[in-house]
DNA sequence: CGACTGTA
DNA sequence: TACAGTCGG
């Protein structure tokens, strides 16, 4: 889920406008979680082709992706890729939550109570290697580029925004500011009206806060994160109070906290230097209408008519960026 | 979630 | 044109 952040961040709103002809990373597990647990029948259940195939995210995919090339913006998602061992406690949580929130489903669709259902339905969702793969498949169909990270998406994304190559990282995770993204959006939809996205400037943020980006991450390791546990009692407002006063260390020290599980360096790196990888390219190319109907709506029963319409869409991709480099 | 349809 | 409701796969 990410840091919490929220009580001490203060966003912007912008205009999907004030993206237009800027390319955007997209934290696609982020997005694909979105999906996954969003698009769902009034029971819960989500989208599926006749073979049972899930299909919600194909579908965020298509039609968010072809609304926002539609507006003149160009997505470039970005996969996590290993995942750190000091994350093994939080996936191990989140497998257990959602094996609990699956039993719970269960017992609901058993008794006929269908809210109750599409909660824990809701709540049982999983990125599957499945799910993964698909994706790729259909963002590969549609042209759209996408980069395999090393490790945290949001540390390619950020990696990403400060080489030039994306203007900002797209997710709804604030850990992309300890990543160091110098721009990041939160809700990037389509739907909400148009002022409903936020905008974060890593320079702004510290600068209100009055914080470095290490303190920042410090503040992080105690309010707890995906990669630690945290000091129990303190949130972001009281981690901010402390760590302008003290270091992480003596405020370990006041606490009488002696033996942490790991040391703040060790977690601090984890933000501050993160593996990224740096061979990449972002190349958007013309959709394969041939292959995108094939896979879409031969393989996953989805509409012609409406795939085809993605398809038109997509051409204002390779015909902004055409006349240079397509010709080498 | 986003597309599409119906209603005013 | 604006938005409430439903469908999509």
């Amino acid at each position: 889920m990410g840091v919490k952040f929220k009580d001490i961040v203060t966003a912007e709103e912008i205009n999907l406008k004030d993206l237009e002809g800027r390319t955007v990373a997209i934290d696609a597990y982020n997005t694909l979680y979105q999906f996954l647990s969003g698009i769902r029948q009034r029971d819960g259940s989500p989208l599926m082709d006749a073979n049972g195939n899930v299909t919600s995210h194909l579908s965020g995919i298509l039609y968010r992706t072809a609304s926002i090339v539609d507006k003149g913006i160009k997505p470039v998602y970005v996969f996590d890729g290993d995942v750190s061992e000091y994350k093994t406690k939080t996936v191990e949580k989140r497998r257990a939550l959602r094996e609990e929130a699956n039993q719970k489903y269960e017992e609901a669709k058993a008794a006929g109570n269908i809210e109750e259902a599409r909660k824990y339905a809701i709540r049982s969702s999983r990125l599957s290697p499945y799910i993964i793969e698909s994706s790729k498949k259909l963002l590969e169909y549609m042209g759209i580029p996408y980069v395999q990270a090393k490790g945290e998406g949001e540390a390619q994304g950020a990696y990403m925004v400060k080489n030039g190559d994306a203007w900002a990282v797209a997710s709804q995770d604030y850990d992309c500011l300890l990543f160091g993204a110098p721009r990041i959006i939160r809700n990037l939809t389509l739907s909400g009206g148009l002022s409903n996205l936020e905008y974060l400037e890593l320079d702004k943020v510290l600068t209100e806060i009055d914080l470095s980006r290490e303190q920042l991450v410090d503040v992080a390791l105690m309010v707890g994160t995906d990669f630690n546990e945290g000091i129990y009692g303190i949130g972001a407002k009281t981690g901010l109070k402390l760590i302008r006063q003290n270091s992480l260390e003596d405020i370990l020290v006041q606490k009488g906290i002696t033996d942490v599980e790991v040391e703040p360096d060790e977690l601090r790196e984890i933000f501050l230097s993160h593996d990224v990888n740096t061979d990449y390219k972002i190349k958007f190319k013309s959709a394969d209408k041939e292959k995108l109907c094939e896979f879409m709506c031969e393989e996953h029963g989805f509409s012609e008519t409406r795939v085809l319409n993605v398809a038109d869409k997509l051409k204002k991709l390779s015909s902004t960026q055409k006349s240079l480099e397509d010709w080498f």
